[in-house]
DNA sequence: ATCTTTTTGACCCCGAGTGTCATTAATGTG
DNA sequence: CACATTAATGACACTCGGGGTCAAAAAGAT
């Protein structure tokens, strides 16, 4: 997986005055300071300062101080998608897509800010959890988008969106225990929501 | 329901200068210029205009712009209470949680913005999306508390969250669904979600 | 050396949110 | 009635995020 942000464009030529910064560094300096200071006690002209830039560069770079932790979250979608797509036609559709969360939730351990450090700045500073749902549209829009091709329906119809609302409120509620304690297994926690779901539904 | 939202305190005494305003009438002025104008392009100080009075008034009244459309919601929270633990005991969990929510998304008709109205604002404007779901927070965490005293569970444990996000994962594909057709009706939407979610699971 | 391309930084303005404080408008008391 | 008390408002100032504009900077291309 790249780590250039889907912002990057790849830069049709050679010309022209030489970026003095990058996406991945605003973003680990950043993560920084919101780590330290908190995310909203840190100003875009900290962020600026701290890696010699000015504020309006930040901006030009992330569209809003909101998407800096989510970093390159958008390319990692078209593996999601692939994911899934390469899942075996047998299995059950809610097998398919549990196995597809599974497989997407899968991070490399050596992130540059850990994928535990991310989350959990994501999800316990209030303006962000606000800001990700609009991020996680796109996560459940792949996930309809495969549900609606294996039954034939239309991914706005009915049965596609609510799968995809309700594989993100399983993840949701995965990630929020994983991070209350400090020694659990993820896929582990994944599991035992959907068999918490499964259970409850047929009881 | 009375029509007070919950920042109204008392008014411990009747002295002092009376309110030239209220919270209804800075809800309804505010409702009335964002379906006209838009909700982005609607400012502080337009709303101050309509109703003859300051900014900073508007400020006080409410925590932000983005609480006005919400209105009295935190009100109805402990109705929602109220109606859960009047359910039958013998009602399997889901089964009671579901009526829960049913009679809970029963508004009375004759709202000022009327509930439609109010909900395709909230849902189809990205800052109030994003928004909301700090509100959600407090709705998944009624049913939390229901689910934990009936399975003998604490609230935030993995059942009771899992229930809760699910619920509001329900919830939330109904209502854009209520939204998207014209003569489309809440509770059978509501019902059909519950009915895509218990086949999808045991397929 | 000059032209072209691209990024940066220095301004600019706007709107939300928040703190402070004098002013206003009511009630209660002598 | 005059005066103290209480509570809400309005005016002002400030910070921060977001975004538009444009000249300057720094590279390659000719």
């Amino acid at each position: 997986m790249p780590t250039t942000p889907a912002h990057a464009k790849p830069r049709s030529s050679l010309r022209g005055r030489p970026a003095v910064t990058s996406h991945a560094e605003i973003e680990q300096a950043a993560f920084r300071l919101f780590v330290t200071k908190g995310f909203e006690a840190t100003t875009l002209d900290d962020i600026g300062e701290a890696i010699g830039v000015g504020r309006r560069t930040i901006t030009r770079y992330y569209p809003s101080k909101n998407d800096i932790p989510w970093g390159q979250f958008d390319r990692t979608l078209d593996g999601f998608r692939e994911i899934l797509r390469a899942m075996p036609e047998g299995l059950p559709l809610h097998e398919a897509v549990h196995r597809g969360v599974l497989a997407f939730n899968d991070f490399p351990a050596d992130a540059s800010p850990s994928h535990r450090d991310r989350m959990r700045l994501i999800l316990t500073t209030p303006a962000l959890q606000a800001h990700s749902v609009l991020r996680y549209a796109s996560w459940r829009e792949v996930i309809a988008e495969y549900v609606a091709e294996r039954t034939g329906t239309r991914p706005d119809d009915l049965l596609p969106q609510t799968v995809g609302q309700v594989a993100l409120a399983l993840a949701l509620t995965s990630y929020q225990a994983w991070l209350a304690d400090e020694d659990a297994s993820l896929p582990h926690l994944l599991d035992a929501t959907m068999a918490h779901l499964r259970s409850y539904v047929s009881a």
